[in-house]
DNA sequence: CTGTTAGCGCCTTCAC
DNA sequence: GTGAAGGCGCTAACAG
């Protein structure tokens, strides 16, 4: 393995005037430079990383906290990892299983320098207890989090209801259907806070709370048949769980299925190849924020964040759109 | 921070002894070993692994490099990140972008002691710029590759081709569809195999060959609609190319789209929502064995790995399964 | 502008 | 069974 000190030897300088070109950090003549990078060439050098993130006590890697629950993490994690790369930082995976205490091993990590900021996809802990970690490097999260000192490139979600319901309402709806997601997540308190709203404007609805876990929202179906009287728009939290509802729907009562019509959130392959009307939330754009905060806190810089553009792909599951009730969304059909 | 050092003072011991109860080699005297340990809890020491990385010149660390091109991603990594943590290693993502510089640079990465090992989820080289480096360190790949020294966890499809159509000569069928991928991978030309085998033996085929990124395969539909006879079956490479093949006919032919049936490879969770027939490759075996090999070349140690469970999942799309010709296969309806 | 020097935290001979 | 010493490759004062 060359080091520094070969090629230092090779262009008959010191080690430090190598590693003045290596770094662009000091003087160094030109000339000297140059057969400094000529040396480089010749013996092959390739830095030792490990040697130089130990001198420097920095990792340029940022952990990234996964935990099984979200489908469209293929597509997050790639965008977040292809900005990193762009930044020459280096991204660890790590599972947390939702279990606080597999997390804050993670967020030991970055006390003890192992990793210089931290992405956790859904927290387990409560943001009280991982608020702190933020001294010892970024935090940024997914999960909606009211708090300055960690970064969440969170959608509000009660705009994205509200919305919804200003056009369902536009379209002379008064009996909406909603499958919620059981997390007590922020984004779900907002959901509910944006229904209710309605609700206290005389909305009727009907409520499905869906364990995360169960078989994707199968059940939600088989509720919704056991209705009485049944809305005839369904408001699904995720695009799989939206699937599996009018498959279900369809398998136990086409009639009902026909009839009844969905929006989803995400925009998945799945919506598209089911042709269900559904909300893109601009993943791409998401993942580009969560590492670039990530990227300013580490560097004292502050690179701006990009808009979020949500998008409204229309279709077959639900055509009523008024543009109007939509006037940040790109409509698309 | 504190260090071994600070952890000697305490103790009233050296630094070398520290590191003999830390690293658990060498001979230390059972109460000094206590001392010790009482010690490091007392000033709460942590290992800092970017010295001892540094020193030992290993990583614990394997590169993971992905391309943008998988659709099961999420499922295989979280199953390879699970096992490589339940064996104390991280695992590191790059995205490759099928790239061959791009792969190459995170080849040297394992020349250069930077990782201890490689999986490449599909290679972007050819395997023979590849192997060399395994010299370096173990490479694995998701690809199918003809090589003793970079391990696959592949599923040879032939076979999977051929049970299929053995199966489809038992229900009389003389003319089937296929829609293949266009990656010149060692799947693809094994499937081929099996394929022109039966063409050989009178079977008359239609096959759509799909660029990999192109529409998830809308196409396939307008060329098979295109055909003055069509055939009754069309076994389709992924899922998700199966979605888009049946969405598209049905759009353009419902009278056909419900005369074709459809066989899929993946059984991922949009063939479960459209009850696509579809085969499972045991994804999380694979993503297992890939770790396992990895950590048995690294270790000196020869861990078994799984056999691989394929499972064959009988829908709507394809119900005519005779048992006899998937006799390896747990066959769930 | 360049070289000398010291040291990051850890592990591993080598003496004792 | 334990301690002293050296060094992994690199960077950053500090001199000159």
């Amino acid at each position: 393995m060359t080091t520094i000190f070969d090629v230092a030897k090779k262009a008959g300088v010191s080690k430090s005037t190598v590693s003045r070109v290596l770094t662009n950090k000091g003087y160094v003549n030109k000339k000297t430079r140059q057969k400094v990078e000529k040396a480089i060439s010749e013996v092959g050098y390739i830095p030792n990383y490990l040697a130089r993130n130990f001198r420097n006590s920095q990792t340029r890697t940022i952990g990234f906290i996964i935990n099984g629950s979200i489908k469209l993490l293929g597509e997050f994690i790639e965008k977040f990892i292809k900005v990193a790369e762009s930044f020459a930082y280096e991204v660890v995976i790590y599972s947390s299983d939702s279990d606080p205490v597999k997390e804050k091993q993670y967020l030991d990590l970055l006390k003890y320098k192992q990793i210089d900021g931290l992405f956790i996809l859904t927290r387990a802990n409560d943001w009280q207890v991982i608020e702190p970690y933020s001294k010892y490097g970024p935090i940024a999260t997914w999960h909606r989090v009211e708090s300055t000192k960690i970064y969440s490139a969170y959608v509000d979600h009660y705009y994205i209801y509200a919305a919804i319901l200003q056009n369902l309402r536009k379209n002379g709806h008064k009996y909406v259907g909603f499958v919620l997601n059981s997390a007590r997540s922020q984004n779900m308190l907002s959901a509910n806070d944006a229904i209710k709203k309605q609700e206290a404007m005389g909305l009727k609805t009907w409520k499905y709370i869906c364990a995360t876990q169960e078989n994707y929202g199968e059940s939600s179906a088989q509720s919704f048949l056991k209705l009485s009287e049944k809305p005839k728009v369904v408001f699904i939290y995720a695009d799989y769980v939206a699937g599996m509802f009018m498959k279900k729907l369809r398998e136990l009562d086409e009639t009902v299925a026909n009839q009844t019509q969905v929006i989803s959130l995400d925009n998945s392959i799945i919506s598209e190849l089911l042709d269900i009307t559904s909300i893109d939330l601009d993943i791409d754009t998401q993942a580009y924020n969560e590492f670039v905060y990530i990227y300013n806190n580490l560097n004292a810089v502050s690179l701006p964040l990009k808009k979020i553009r949500l998008k409204l792909a229309v279709r077959k599951s639900f055509t009523q759109i008024d543009p109007e009730c939509f006037p940040e969304y790109r409509i698309i059909k």
